[in-house]
DNA sequence: CTATAAATGTTAACTAGTTAACATTTCATT
DNA sequence: AATGAAATGTTAACTAGTTAACATTTATAG
């Protein structure tokens, strides 16, 4: 457990603050250690989980055994929608990172809010919908973007994600190593191709840390990387 | 445009017809010929769109000009909810798919329908969750399953959205280059990698048609291939 | 200050995909 | 039956990733 770049950010998708505060009294808090098992992959539930302290990671382990994490979901996110509301299963195995605190809200009382509150289901469309939209640019991005501009929009999340957003050069707390879980390749893919934008001069590597030199550059540099085709 | 499998099937994440019913007397309809331009990528928008006849071809160019197909919206479904919710911007380019039909509903018009209808805005987070449920999936397998195996689940789900379910066999009236076109593989890959499911005796192939021999056999294949390792 | 752990750099052999090119098969039209 | 278009099979050269192995650098705990 380290204090990495994963834990220092906001999420978008998350649940904002008074819609946490409707859905509290809902809720059963359950409390789990660091590293241990939430759900599993394949597990069908019925309830929708909110975090409220620690951490969640979702992932899934391959057949060797190999980890492939998805995402570090932090407090005020939620999970379970789809087995809330389309009876489907887990995608992913979930497990404390951090010790953690969940609210468990289950489908009926969720449900019965839901009808007395519009408020409230408008702000679970919006946190659905834009966690579809992250969903669909990711699986976009892996098929037509090259690795160094998905690195570089890794770097670029994260750093939107921290506080220190005052100027050009912001500091990641982050390994090579952790980079590649997230991004779902080796170190040594990253290494390799992390140096292109090192070339680029958008960013400087350090122990543990990998400095954003030029903010503005790598994401108008990314945005050219992206760009479409047009159509005739 | 041909009468190919992708236009057979009833889609999962498609709203109910009585909500179709509900959001009719709201929309404009808009109409599109066969592969018009109904908006690109990193467009924004204002309004919730719904597929009333024809289709609608999602996917995105990469910068050497190659398509990478997402998904063939049919009747029934719904797109643009992150943009109305979330003020997204478009991920992916739409083109209609056949001479097609779209009802758009401005933003105002559905949240105010939305705050009169607990039930509508059910039927959207069933909708939603459904859709986010089949997009991490989507990311998931792209990274776990070899590509034999994701060659079956795409045939297994495409066999699903047809209506003979009768039997074992099933027969998909679908090219090797569409296949590949879905799964955003080159077709030399499907066709070398597509011989596994044949000599598992799973599938057979035809002109312009693949037949699945035994539905159960390959079913539970795909699901061992699918397989999570169990955690200590 | 030293020993150790963590992180990084780099090479080599391998694998799974790619494009390009061409032969063959199947179907539909005349 | 002949022709041409669509679909498929197959090879070869290439590319971008992989694992394994090992050297080096950096931070931290005694």
């Amino acid at each position: 457990m380290n204090n990495s770049a994963l834990l220092n950010h906001t999420s978008m998708g998350a649940l904002p603050a008074d819609c946490l505060a409707q859905l509290a009294p809902l809720q059963q808090v359950l409390r789990y250690l660091n590293g241990e098992t939430i759900h599993q992959r394949g597990e069908h539930g019925d309830g929708l989980s909110i975090v409220l302290s620690g951490g969640v990671k979702m992932g899934n382990y391959g057949q060797d055994g190999r980890y492939f994490l998805s995402k570090i979901l932090l407090p005020g996110e939620s999970f379970g929608e789809f087995v809330v509301f389309a009876g489907l299963p887990r995608t992913h195995t979930a497990e404390a990172f951090g010790d953690t605190e969940i609210g468990y809200i289950p489908r009926q009382r969720l449900t019965a809010e839901l009808e007395r509150s519009p408020l409230l289901a408008q702000q679970l469309l919006v946190s659905l919908s834009t966690r579809l939209h992250q969903s669909l640019e990711a699986l976009d991005d892996l098929k037509r973007l090259p690795l160094p501009a998905r690195i570089a929009k890794a770097l670029l999340i994260l750093s939107n994600n921290r506080q220190d957003q005052e100027n050009q050069r912001r500091c990641l707390p982050i390994s090579q190593e952790q980079l590649a879980a997230q991004l779902g390749v080796s170190r040594i893919s990253i290494s390799k191709n992390i140096k292109h934008l090192v070339a680029l001069n958008f960013i400087a590597l350090g122990y543990h840390q990998i400095t954003i030199v030029d903010y503005n550059d790598m994401s108008a540099w990314l945005e050219q990387q992206s760009q479409t085709r047009q159509l005739g």
